[in-house]
This record gives C-alpha cells, sequence and structure tokens, in this order.
DNA sequence: CTGGCAAAATTTGTATGCAATCTAAGCATA
DNA sequence: TATGCTTAGATTGCATACAAATTTTGCCAG
C-alpha cells in the first residue's frame, strides 16, 4: 500500500547533491509521523481528547494539517472520529489486543514461511547480527534496550520476505499492540524462556526450514500475547 | 481498527424513535465512502490524477472534506499522494496484486481455523444458504451475481470468526484486489472448479474441520490468484 | 447542597482566501 | 522540426473565517 505520506521513498544518494532541492514534504505527513510518535509511545494515552488548537500549538501550525493528519491516522486505527465532537487515541482493550496478536501470529508465521523461500542470505546475517546485540542486552539486563533489537529482529524477519504489503500491514498491527506498554511484568525466567525461543527461531531461519519456522514464531507469538494480557489485568480466556 | 468514520456503528433499532435526531455523519466520511466506492468499482481507474476541483463539484462539497477524504484513502492505500502534485488512485501491478492475495490467503487460511471453532451454528447456516444461492447463479451462468454472493461467503466466514481486527484488515485488502476486475476470463471449466472448491468448503466448516479448512481456502485462494494474474497478463513465475 | 435549565464560551466542521508550486502554452533559437 | 526558455494559467498546500454543534459555566428552584 501506498503510504507515501509517511513513507521516504526518496532514494538516498551516494553523491554530493544530483538533485539540488530537497525532497518536497508535506506539513500534514510530519504532523502524521509526529502523532503517531506520540501515541505509540504513549505520550498521548489511549482514551485521551485530541485537541485540535492544543495540537496545532504543540506542532507549530494550522488546524488543515492536523485535521488531515488525524484523518490519515483514523484509517491506520490510530485514532477514533466522534463526529462533531473530534478525536481521540484509540482506547486500548484486552479483546482488541487479543485480536491482534492472534492476527499478528498468522502473519508472523506467513513471514517465517516467505523468508525462508525468499530471504537473501545478506538478510539472514543481518538477523543473525541483530540476534547476537539482542544476547548483549539479555546478559546485561538491559530490558528496553533488548525489547529494541527484539523487535528489530520481528521487522527484518517480516521486510525480508520483500512482500511490501504484508510488511505495511504487520507495522500497522504492530505499531497498535506496542502502545499496550507490556515490558513491566517480564519475569527474569520468561524472559530466559523468550530467548530461548529466539534462539531456535534463528536457527530454524538459517536452515531454512519453512515449516518449523512457522510454528516457532507463532508459538512465540502466543507466548508474548500471554505476558501482554496480563499486563493489562485481564483473563487469557 | 476504528474505521468510525465509515462504519456505521449505530445499532438498528426495531423500535419506533427512540432518539429522535439521526446519527451526525461527517461529510468528509460521506466523501470517503463515494470515493471508495468509485475507486474500488474501477470508475476511478488505477493511475488517474484525482483533481480537486472536479472531485469537489462532482461531489457537491468543497475541498476541506474533499482534502480530508483524500488522506484517509491515502492511509487505506487506495490512494498515493504526490507532495505539490497532488494524488493518483494507486495503480495495480502484477506484483502489488501477488503480495496481497499471499496475505489474503493466509488470512482466509487463519480465518477457516478460527470459525471452525468460534462460528455459531446460525453463522454457518447462513454460510450455506450464501453457497446455494451461489449454486443458482452458477447454474444460470450469471456471472456478476455470481462473484457477489462469492464474494458475501468469504466476507461471512470471515466476520463469523468474530475478530473485528481480522475483518477489518480482510476488507481492505479485498477492496485492493477487487480493482483488478477479474471477471473477464473466467473459462467455465474453471468456474466449474471453484465451485466443486466451495462444496469442499463447505462440507468442512460444516464439520467444523479446523485443520482441512485452512487447507482447503489457502489453496482456493490462490486459484484466484493465478485467474487474476492471468487477467492482468503476467507471469504467475 | 443538589439537580436541572439557559446562556456563554469553546470546539468542531466546512468554506474560502492567498501564496507557492506545478503544468502547459507560446515563442525564440539552433 | 526539435529543443529549451519564458510566462500565463491552473492546482495544490496551508491559513483563516464563519457557522453549527458541543461543552462548560452560572444561576435558580427545590
Amino acid at each position: 500500500m501506498a503510504y507515501n505520506m509517511t513513507q521516504d521513498t526518496q532514494p538516498i544518494s551516494a553523491n554530493a547533491a544530483p538533485q539540488p532541492a530537497a525532497e518536497p514534504r508535506l506539513l500534514a505527513a510530519e504532523v502524521v509521523e509526529r502523532l503517531r510518535d506520540l501515541i505509540v509511545q504513549g505520550e498521548l494515552a489511549p482514551g485521551v481528547k485530541l485537541n485540535e488548537r492544543v495540537l496545532c500549538e504543540r506542532l507549530r501550525t494550522s488546524r488543515t494539517p492536523v485535521r488531515e493528519a488525524i484523518k490519515y491516522l483514523a484509517s491506520e486505527g490510530l485514532v477514533e472520529l466522534l463526529p462533531n465532537r473530534g478525536a481521540i487515541v484509540t482506547p486500548i482493550t484486552a479483546a482488541t489486543v487479543r485480536e491482534m496478536f492472534v492476527l499478528l501470529s498468522a502473519l508472523e508465521a506467513l513471514a517465517g514461511e516467505l523468508a525462508c523461500a525468499n530471504a537473501s542470505d545478506t538478510d539472514i546475517a543481518e538477523i543473525r547480527a541483530l540476534h547476537y546485540q539482542m544476547l548483549v542486552h539479555h546478559a546485561r539486563g538491559e530490558l528496553a534496550q533488548y525489547f529494541r533489537y527484539n523487535q528489530e529482529i520481528h521487522l527484518h524477519l517480516v521486510e525480508s520476505t520483500g512482500n511490501a504489503t504484508l510488511t505495511n500491514t504487520y507495522r500497522g498491527l504492530n505499531a497498535h499492540v506496542r502502545r499496550a506498554r507490556y515490558m513491566a511484568n517480564f519475569s527474569r525466567e520468561r524472559w530466559d524462556h523468550a530467548v530461548e525461543e529466539h534462539e531456535k527461531i534463528l536457527d530454524a531461519l538459517v536452515r531454512r526450514d519453512g515449516v518449523l519456522l512457522p510454528v516457532l514464531l507463532r508459538s512465540h507469538l502466543n507466548n508474548k500475547m500471554l505476558v501482554v494480557l496480563e499486563e493489562l489485568g485481564q483473563q487469557t480466556g
């Protein structure tokens, strides 16, 4: 899909200055990125109202780009439009998180299958490197950094399929889910277990085992879901 | 995700008039639906430029709602934004169609699995009814009507999972793919084969065979993809 | 005090104005 | 004729103005 509004499609040139002028950017596009960051980072918490005037002042622009950005994000599902009453950050419920993880599991399983068939050796080497980097932070007990590389690995895996539609869909769902900041109740035991799963995942990818990898990923994601749902203080029913 | 802009969330009341006033609607929301229809129906063909002034006249509104609707549809991927140059209907390529079908296959397979576990008997009965209605049009050689009920069956199956996130994602991809109007080269042979597949699909659903149904659906979708790609006159590589 | 109504203030939704950019049309030149 | 520059026109992007709806405030009755 064509998220031209928020994705840099301009190839980065190694040369000095082939094109003199910079790529034209829409103000609304910048507002989209800024707002999305605020929402995903949790600075704009689920359920809070988006006041146009306040956002205009914060982002130093007029209402038009802000309103256009809100419409864009509404389509992404990160905000909800309430006719004549503006917009709010889409609330998080255990039910929607569960739904999204069910979907994410299937997407990652598909990605695993496709990656085994289509990923380049360079892709796999890069994922291996990210894996080791993740292990470094696991060893040091640096949870935030661990999560960062964890995310990188999963995203890289999906991207290595070469299926841009899959990647965009995955990104969108991931942004949603990440709002449920699930780092808190991650016991050392569970953490170690997740790392073990990652070891097996990497191994299956390196061997390009297109049958096993999807199974491992699905199970891995399912465990992640349990952690998140527990964080939300809900049943897993 | 919260497509509040385009989806009627108000429950239809059987009583006379519990709420006196009608549900407040955004002009931009109506433009979204109208534009999306025009694009999916192919009246606005892939690649054509969206002239704001022309759309304003056609839809009897000012530029603001039109521009906001375009942003919304850009996020859906149905239009592409070209900074300072407006927007175009997202072009269709064999590559993106293939990508989308790969994803759709996985989504329907997942839906099949979930449906076997979660669908109500009423859901299944309704799908069976739609199936027979489809057979009527197949018997009469009414291709357009056949396709309509075909779509209905697939959508109903997905909806019967109770997973709204899955349903929304499926709808979005489906809208994209439907722009490749693939009714043309559908030989009677292939048509008959598709119907046979549907017979097996219905049977597996009725028996709630959560292992077989996903396999059947994936294969069915894959065949559909081949038809579409052939229509686009491309290799299936 | 509490609850409810009425008016003021805020906020949203839509239309319009203006500047910047892009498109094309016309003309000159090779 | 083909090519490139210049300029007029059209179109987009952003800001702002105005109207409709909502929310808040203040007041009064109970």
